[in-house]
DNA sequence: TGTACATCAGTGAACGCGCGTTCACTGATGTAC
DNA sequence: TGTACATCAGTGAACGCGCGTTCACTGATGTAC
């Protein structure tokens, strides 16, 4: 005797739930994963109007898994501050992180920046979304020496993020192969010291 | 009279041409083209089918304007570089010359790298495209000044890619607003002088 | 110069596919009196 | 404790869409004798 309603197939919590999950596994596991809606709800045993009692179309959901996956990301990269200490050692350490992650995760880290890209970020936003983004800046930031020059940190961090970032992205199109190494190597190449 | 044939509504030269034109045209002024076969056919007043007489398939069409965007870019790039002298300041005008081409040309940008990321380019393949990539590397390789160590400049040239395609990506996904002094400021922040 | 023939770039119809979304519905659960 | 009713998460059928690709075809152009 069940004490689910019987016509939900999907075992355990509520479909929203399962959904976002089905979805994350898919983001872990495949290079291009499919995330229709009919694709996960077949896989999900629902019907796939059923998804629509809980997003308000495949956009909603898409966002829903781009916010969690950037949360991961913002929690990854502030535990790996918080144990690399500051400086020039410190910030090589925080920069192979992303670029470790983004490896570990590549479909999810082209569906925040894709998702992302689509919202208007411009003025600071209430949204989750809004603040886990500002929360990735601020990680980001954090990065830089503190000797760095005050009316320079901002060009530092950009400068940072657009290292890792585009490393990330050119190992993810197989532009170049991954070899930690050589990612090391490279990030240690920036030195803000005299600036 | 028409000396060309009644039935090609097209205007000049041949379909293949024609078509390659078109794409192009919705790459450079569209953010995110359509260049579906149909699309694409409807739009030249042709039959789908008929570019199936030039194209094997969807993706070789797809090949050919990221091959011509590859050429260009290279050729834009090799422009810098014979401009621009040696040294800091020589490699800072490569470098931006690289993001503001990217700027100019987003979705072609994005073009390139996706279908590049598709072929095995692990070996030097003989493909015009294997060989428009190749020049490109070797494009982003001539930025590295004169003085540095020799084995140092193959991480040195990655960290130069890495770093303004970053900065491109983040701009083209909206993650930072373009500003050519930014920009100039970012790039100029690596410095191989003491490597 | 005329004629038979191969070539070749087009055509429209059709196949099979999957998608996002809307609709009217059903049946179980929770709640008020 | 029983009953009427609202709520709500599911259902299957259907709409309309556009896609890439295959097929048998037509009609103009070029070529060999």
């Amino acid at each position: 005797m069940p004490d689910r309603p019987v016509n939900a197939p999907y075992h355990h919590g509520d479909l929203r739930t399962a959904a976002l999950q089905l979805g994350m596994e898919r983001l872990a596991n495949q290079e291009q994963p499919d995330l229709g809606l009919r694709a996960l709800a077949r896989d999900l045993g629902v019907s796939a109007t059923a998804l629509y009692r809980h997003f308000p179309n495949k956009d909603a959901l898409l966002d829903a898994l781009a916010l969690e996956g950037l949360n991961r990301l913002g929690r990854h990269q502030a535990e790996a501050t918080a144990k690399a200490g500051g400086g020039r050692d410190g910030f090589a350490e925080v920069g192979v992180t992303y670029v470790t992650w983004a490896v570990e995760n590549p479909a999810l880290l082209r569906l925040i920046y894709h998702r992302i890209g689509q919202v208007d970020l411009t003025t600071d936003d209430p949204t989750a979304m809004g603040e886990a983004f500002h929360q990735l800046r601020a990680g980001i930031a954090a990065m830089i020496p503190d000797e760095m020059r005050k009316d320079q940190r901002a060009a530092a961090a950009l400068h940072a993020w657009s290292l890792v970032h585009g490393l990330a992205m050119l190992i993810l199109d197989g532009q170049v192969e991954y070899d930690p190494a050589m990612v090391r190597k490279v990030v240690l190449m920036t030195d803000f010291k005299d600036s």
